[in-house]
DNA sequence: GCACGTCAGATTGTATACAAGATGTTTGAC
DNA sequence: GTCAAACATCTTGTATACAATCTGACGTGC
């Protein structure tokens, strides 16, 4: 339903940058965009904006615009942003969350279970975040809920590998089912704290990835 | 050192909306704010996309772009989360501070002291805000430093009123005393919940101040 | 009187033209 | 041979021109 060239060019770029299409500190040039989108260097030009804004890319001036990847620490960070961000719509969710959203993660969870069983790992990581997701609406903070989706967005791609870990997808599901129970049983600290634990082990799983690739 | 004068023009727009130049709702003409820099529709537009981007406006496509303050369920979030985000940053501050940076947290706190002793509210809010970012810095977690930021530069508008009530700035300054206190001790838990306290309160009393104003 | 279609005006979206600054090369002096 | 300065080229930033579409009003038909 896009209407603006502008903001479809935006969307495809971003996924090309998160698609590893572009190296870090790569120039994105606006003739070569604008040939290539077959539309004049304007809407590139809004395009790139968008990048800009969203923190995807870099823009100096009269210089350009540049991919900017985030490194290994900066991803560290946003890991741990993000062990924050769930431990605080847990900490709400343990008060708010409906029978209806209790009922919505008991499902989620079910579908992540028969992903396991089909050791169907793309399924998994699709039901997993919908589960989280379920989390984020019940903390019944609509502006929380929207900057944890962001920010789960722009670790898709990374929170992918670690899923990779021999037996993280059973470990993961045990740590769900105790979410749910603190949930349920409405404990804010303990919906916090196994959230936060929850989603830093991600943060930990990559690290060491991280490590061994560099060894 | 803008070399860009579409990026004056954001900041000033954006300025401007803070201030409360717009109603909510209002178009921004591109014509109109052309004509009001002295340039051309093009610059406009670029400053435009960044306050979308932002969140300060919304774009309608082939309709224009319109102010979008927020309204009194979003701030109430938005103040939600960001007592969430500073205890988050206490969490992390606890256990990583410098001592450089609890010197820093201790001069702060004098300084507003010193405001209080005068009844300098401005004085007050200024230390007061700096204090605060000390420990976003300590959270030695730069992305998570940023969002807070942010976050505290979107609220700083509605915050200032609520240190008009009665008393609050002594009862603020006693809280700063126990966060100091609790990070010194590398107190994680009581760092986090008298962060998110102190932080909630503003939320609240904000919340009497449009109840108040309602009826 | 109401609904619908058409048309004029206004406004956004895109293309293109022009201006200004940055980069890299070449040329000349030492 | 090396360094520096001037110049050519390329790229971004801005202005302007054109295209598309939305709004609102007017008029016509029922």
């Amino acid at each position: 339903m896009e209407i603006r060239r502008a903001d479809k060019i935006a969307e495809t770029l971003e996924q090309h940058v998160f698609a590893g299409k572009y190296r870090d500190g790569e120039r994105l040039d606006e003739l070569k965009l604008a040939d290539q989108f077959c539309v004049s260097r304007t809407p590139v030009r809004e395009a790139l904006q968008v990048l800009v804004a969203t923190g995807i890319a870099e823009q100096i001036p009269r210089r350009g615009v540049f991919v900017r990847l985030p490194g290994p620490v900066e991803l560290m960070e946003m890991f741990e942003m993000m062990a924050e961000l769930e431990s605080s719509c847990g900490r709400l969710a343990a008060s708010r969350i409906t029978e209806a959203g209790l009922q919505q993660l008991a499902e989620a969870n079910i579908r992540c279970q028969e992903a396991i069983n089909q050791n169907d790992h793309a399924q998994y990581y699709a039901e997993n975040e919908k589960f989280h997701q379920i989390i984020y609406r019940g903390s019944a903070n609509g502006y929380l809920e929207k900057q944890a989706l962001r920010l789960q967005s722009k670790l898709r791609a990374y929170r992918k590998m670690q899923l990779r870990f021999r037996g993280r997808m059973g470990q993961s599901m045990a740590e769900h089912r105790e979410i749910v129970a603190a949930l349920e049983a409405g404990d804010v600290e303990k919906a916090a704290a196994v959230l936060r634990r929850h989603v830093a082990v991600q943060g930990e799983k990559f690290h060491q990835l991280m490590a061994n690739f560099n060894s």
